[in-house]
DNA sequence: AATAACACCTGTGTGC
DNA sequence: TGCACACAGGTGTTAT
């Protein structure tokens, strides 16, 4: 589900409330997620959250004993709840603080995962095989056009390879390449410097619209305080299978790439 | 080394 | 109404 957006909305989401508040428990209902939950996380009472960071998909909680690294997966949400109710079926985590206040992790398909990083470890190794951020100086034309040298692969799958750029899954690779009119089986290593640019400047403008938005909910997503997020709204090609390119009217049309559902308009994306 | 397929899990929608 | 099946926002692992 999350991609960059909705990662970073929900980071921007729980911030203020977590920031500078002291663990009292975590409480792990279901320890089976795709990793099992990290045993450190039931010893951190007393701790302080200090920092509230993102890397790629990951939310990074960090106090002083070490961090805590979440990934929501395909179907995870966090939500600040100042009196929390009775848990869900599918919530899994509580994180409660001493004032009351409580962190809920909700994920139904459980591919999310809860890490820790003890704080004298400079990364982990899921951290360390990742690429630039999107939305950072570094991910630039240049960079793109050599990353993606003598790949065979279409475009579309290199833009989802989160070693080559991270946070961009499945629908804002589909809407980036509408936008830049590439073709998503495009192989990779044909794409000019020109088109690399066009890239990057869509990627960039895409995800800072979709965090300005709150982010895509399609069914489950929502931010950390229960609201949908609006950019779904605003999709030009994801999920709009038969209806009109809003370029073109051409009908969007739908197919497998990697095994995943590619959405595109065939007369403006060559 | 690069690429493709598979795995994890639950809920939902579709077609018979 | 019930059932079988395909599919869903991600990504590490395994196979080719």
């Amino acid at each position: 589900m999350p991609e960059l957006p909705e990662v970073e909305v929900t980071r921007l989401g729980i911030e203020s409330h977590i920031i500078g508040q002291t663990i009292h428990a975590v409480e792990v209902r279901q320890p089976q997620l795709r990793w099992p939950v990290a045993p450190q996380l039931s010893q951190l009472a007393g701790q302080p959250i200090q920092a509230v960071k993102r890397r790629a998909k990951y939310l990074l909680l960090e106090t002083p004993l070490g961090t805590i690294m979440v990934h929501l997966g395909m179907s995870g949400s966090l939500r600040v709840l100042h009196k929390p109710d009775l848990p869900g079926k599918h919530d899994h985590v509580d994180v409660h603080f001493t004032h009351g206040l409580c962190l809920r992790y909700n994920d139904p398909r459980r591919f999310g995962s809860w890490l820790w990083i003890e704080a004298h470890q400079t990364s982990h190794t899921l951290l360390d095989q990742l690429a630039p951020e999107p939305l950072s100086v570094a991910f630039d034309a240049t960079y793109l056009q050599h990353k993606i040298k003598g790949r065979r692969r279409p475009i579309k799958v290199c833009l989802m390879d989160q070693s080559i750029v991270v946070g961009v899954g499945n629908i804002y690779a589909n809407e980036v390449l509408f936008k830049t009119g590439i073709h998503p089986e495009r192989i990779a290593s044909t794409l000019s410097l020109s088109a690399c640019q066009d890239l990057v400047t869509q990627i960039k403008r895409t995800l800072e619209q979709a965090i300005a938005q709150g982010g895509t909910t399609l069914k489950d997503f929502s931010q950390s305080d229960g609201q949908p997020g609006y950019f779904a709204q605003k999709l030009c090609v994801y999920g709009r299978k038969h209806q009109p390119c809003l370029n073109c009217a051409t009908k969007i049309t739908e197919f497998k790439l990697g095994q995943r559902a590619t959405f595109m308009c065939e007369h403006c994306q060559v």
